[in-house]
DNA sequence: CTAGCGTGTTGAACCGCTTCGACAACCCGA
DNA sequence: TCGGGTTGTCGAAGCGGTTCAACACGCTAG
């Protein structure tokens, strides 16, 4: 292995000027720097990550929790993991990856000094990993919102916003009956915050414009689907306008409403709350509400960094909901 | 940050005789040790990876490249990489995620030191990455068969004995005419072994039982599976039994063939090559041959510790498909 | 009684890099 | 001409571990 002394003595310098021209930290003149960077390319030189980390406290590594239990949404998932990992390399940073049951792990990777700062997804409102990160002396980022965030900062799409926005829609194209099709349950009985914050968007935002909402949870299976459309249609059978929130069940109630023969587009119209490429994936393009999952792990990152860098105090963004209307809406019973 | 020299303070003893206690590389006596482990335990001592790293040249950690773009098969590569992970994790060992496109990350991690060894998913039959591992001096296992391996492990599903058993259970129970619905065109067209590989089985299997086979490409969209499906029933209308080899399509491919009228499960036999939990998430729980992602992700791992350890010789595992009979299952014309 | 051995512990070298303080060389203005 | 500031380079002290050679000690065997 050649290490950073190998590079002085082919170029002819010690080795600070060699860690200083690699750094930039200090002046070096054209010629010295000219000389090492061609040593270096020589002897395809590499600093030797565990050496640097010890000197200078820094590893370059972030860490990055994600939930790798195969359910409900791994394709998005997948998406924040990409704009974790590609923003990272924009700030020369690697990412290793934890999964979500692994609290240890927290405590292994901050005291061992394995990373730098840290990313932690699928925030519940009461998450045990939560305190413990709180207490790390690395940085955090929580992609969602618990309900206390003990000064961490936290991004994620305003679901709040996100329901209203979507009742807006539907009041305005003439629904006055809505229903919600969401997670299944045991998101639910997890108190996970995305779920109730869209719920409290929506129901504030129905109950200004005088409108009924129902709402039922839905698994995420061909089943699932087939309940809770069967459901909401037996209970609230004047709905006409759905907002799904849930990519994995999107297809399967899709399929179901087709089967019962509710055209969506014409009888019902349908909002979504997932990812633009999932609503273009349907049967027919959905109007959707974009989960901006890539851009929302790119931010966390950002933000992660700015921390690292200065002191920058925490701050919690919410990033504004979008709406696009597409093939699923339909005009509603009060349309003029 | 308390350090091993805190430790050994707080416990009266060397700091080698700490480093020895946490190693276990020297008998240390009985009551020397609880005097160590207690004051470990009180100071909360975490060992500096980084030191770690440059003393030991050991970094405990192990690349993973995967394919985060957002595509065919999302989710199967979510229990790919779940499976490396925990594995992994039993070997004491952390998983720094590289994405698939990021070639320079292969030297970055491997000439710098970050990680002890590599695993590699998506391996393509000549693939750039292959040489570059190759020349690494760490261990590397690859999920996936290129040309040439070079030297390195390799682990994959034996796909090609999985397109033999597909065919003979699809000529075993009546089948004469039978048909491929694979990969997306531009999959093949970077020559995935896989896809090769499944097909050279089915080839060879058929050819011996005197049986046609079709082979359809099939981009994983709606669209992609209508166009599939109906060509296939247009060129080749006596097709009773159907192959897919493709997780994403698989649902649209069953949604067209009904809309087409054609019972799966009577008119019509499919057999799934996927993982276990996608074929039971479809309408009717699918005949197929299990693609064990999760395993193979531990088994890679298992080799590619073996390799770490002793200097075991380079091998290649290929595991045995397992077809599991289900409801999508028909008998053929020719069934007896 | 001593040589020889095994066991448990230690001191110190070393791993490869960063960074601080020192210093030589040069240029400026007084 | 000289004091004082820049600019570019260097030496050496860490950073926090691992590991090797050495050694102290208590035993056993000769």
């Amino acid at each position: 292995m050649t290490t950073i002394d190998d590079v002085a003595k082919a170029a002819g310098v010690s080795t600070s000027t060699v860690s200083y021209v690699l750094s930039g930290k200090r002046t070096i003149s054209a010629p010295t720097r000219a000389r090492v960077e061609r040593a270096i390319e020589k002897l395809g030189y590499r600093p030797h990550a565990g050496a640097r980390a010890l000197a200078s406290a820094r590893t370059n590594v972030i860490a990055l929790m994600a939930p790798l239990r195969v359910g409900v949404n791994v394709p998005v998932i997948m998406q924040f993991v990409a704009g974790v990992v590609t923003r990272a390399r924009d700030f020369e940073h690697d990412v290793l990856l934890l999964t979500q049951d692994d609290v240890g792990g927290l405590d292994r990777v901050t005291s061992g000094s394995m990373v730098d700062a840290l990313v932690m997804m699928d925030i519940e409102a009461d998450d045990p990993r939560v305190p413990v990160v709180a207490a790390a002396r690395q940085p955090t980022v929580l992609i969602g919102l618990p309900q206390d965030p003990e000064g961490l900062s936290c991004v994620d799409l305003d679901f709040e916003a996100a329901g209203r926005v979507a009742v807006r829609h539907l009041v305005r194209t003439g629904h006055t009956d809505v229903a919600l099709i969401g997670s299944p349950p045991e998101v639910l009985r997890r108190h996970t915050s995305y779920a109730e914050r869209l719920m409290r968007g929506l129901r504030d935002q129905a109950r200004g414009a005088g409108v009924t909402v129902t709402v039922e949870a839905c698994d995420a299976t061909p089943a699932g689907a087939v309940q809770a459309v069967d459901t909401l249609l037996a209970t609230a059978p004047d709905t006409t306008g759905i907002i799904v929130h849930n990519e994995a069940a999107l297809p399967h109630v899709l399929a179901r409403l087709a089967e019962r023969g509710v055209t969506v587009g014409t009888d019902m119209s349908v909002v979504a709350v997932c990812p633009t490429d999932v609503a273009l994936a349907q049967r027919i393009p959905m109007t959707s509400i974009d989960l901006p999952a890539e851009d929302i792990g790119k931010v966390a990152v950002d933000m992660v960094m700015a921390r690292l860098g200065g002191d920058q105090p925490s701050e919690t963004r919410l990033l504004a909901p979008v709406l696009t209307e597409r093939e699923s809406s339909a005009p509603g019973p009060a349309a003029s």
